[in-house]
DNA sequence: AAGATCATGTAAATCGTTACATGATTGT
DNA sequence: ACAATCATGTAACGATTTACATGATCTT
């Protein structure tokens, strides 16, 4: 029941950026600037966000303003914040990877060769579409220049140049397969 | 108890490179060429085999050889083969990605910006040792050019290219990260 | 009034990791 | 004989996702 892992630090980290938010908002804010790394869902935000109240890291702060919508806004305590800096100094752990499209590609002796280009085919698609995404976002966040979208347009410049990489690889991956097939 | 994850396939896809192997001989071949997108631990390759047994897939063919040690070796069978192609043809999804040191990055704001550097630099060396360890690999799989050796070299090049571009992406977070700081 | 979205949660299933447990065989 | 490593498995735990469930409020 009690939830012990990343999704602990990545909630608390928000709420210490955002300084007071509900579990709803949370969400919302991670869907417009984390999403790329990291994502929570509903069902693990709740519960974790009761269990950091258990263990004092939190406190709920009622809706403080006068349209009351049943929300449960939650704020960060001091020995939440304690806590989450204590993380935050610690080097970060890498996380165990696994790439779907790397495995198929690594059994590619198996299928026709066309398969495997097409696969790349489909898969440049999908960068490129992320990498235009990125690209806005990055602009956007340019415009409004602070300490927190400075770290922002870092993370942010980590994800471009990794598509920006795997693009390059898509198409030098297509043009060994094409020549490989003559 | 039954697994039904993407485990399955890639022990699917192991076994049919290798024809005929061993729970214990599939993770030695994980470990010398997958390891960096994929790895399995026993105990989910031993269940997974169990099962994949149980659903026909795979069928165990005693060890063969005069010296009989104690070992399960498992082949494909047709339906297992079938299956597998089938995975095979199918679009790879994109899984979830968790990156920790990303997450770290993101709420920088709430540490001394000398923390933040120093986790980059701590990146930087561990990028470096993996890409050499790549590049290593990349040389010895170059001298026996095979079918296999083709697709080794293909997913082996996207890990190259993911850390290089990870080690510049490093080294400009650092030196924007320096320059605020004066 | 209807549909979108705000808002919170539970239950079950899935999936994977760590620790535990055991014993045979090979090389030195 | 001793250590390394071959070889297979179980049990418990940890963590996350999917599906389920509910109802209020806002917008048109």
């Amino acid at each position: 029941m009690a939830k012990s892992g990343k999704s602990q630090f990545a909630i608390l980290g928000m709420l210490g950026l955002l300084k007071k938010s509900s579990g709803y908002d949370l969400k919302k804010h991670m869907e417009s600037s984390t999403q790329y790394f990291w994502k929570e869902t509903f069902s693990s935000i709740y519960p974790v966000l009761e269990d950091l109240e258990k263990q004092k890291l939190i406190v709920k702060v009622e809706s403080p303003t006068k349209n009351d919508r049943k929300r449960n806004v939650y704020t960060l305590t001091s020995k939440g914040k304690s806590v989450l800096e204590h993380w935050l100094i610690q080097p970060a752990e890498s996380m165990q990877i696994r790439n779907e499209l790397m495995l198929k590609l690594f059994f590619g002796t198996m299928v026709p060769i066309n398969i495997t280009i097409e696969h790349l085919e489909q898969q440049k698609k999908e960068f490129k579409k992320k990498l235009s995404t990125y690209q806005e976002i990055k602009h956007e966040l340019s415009e409004i220049p602070s300490s927190e979208s400075l770290y922002s347009l870092i993370t942010l410049d980590h994800g471009i140049k990794q598509v920006m990489a795997s693009l390059e690889w898509c198409d030098s991956a297509i043009k060994t397969l094409k020549s490989v097939k003559k």
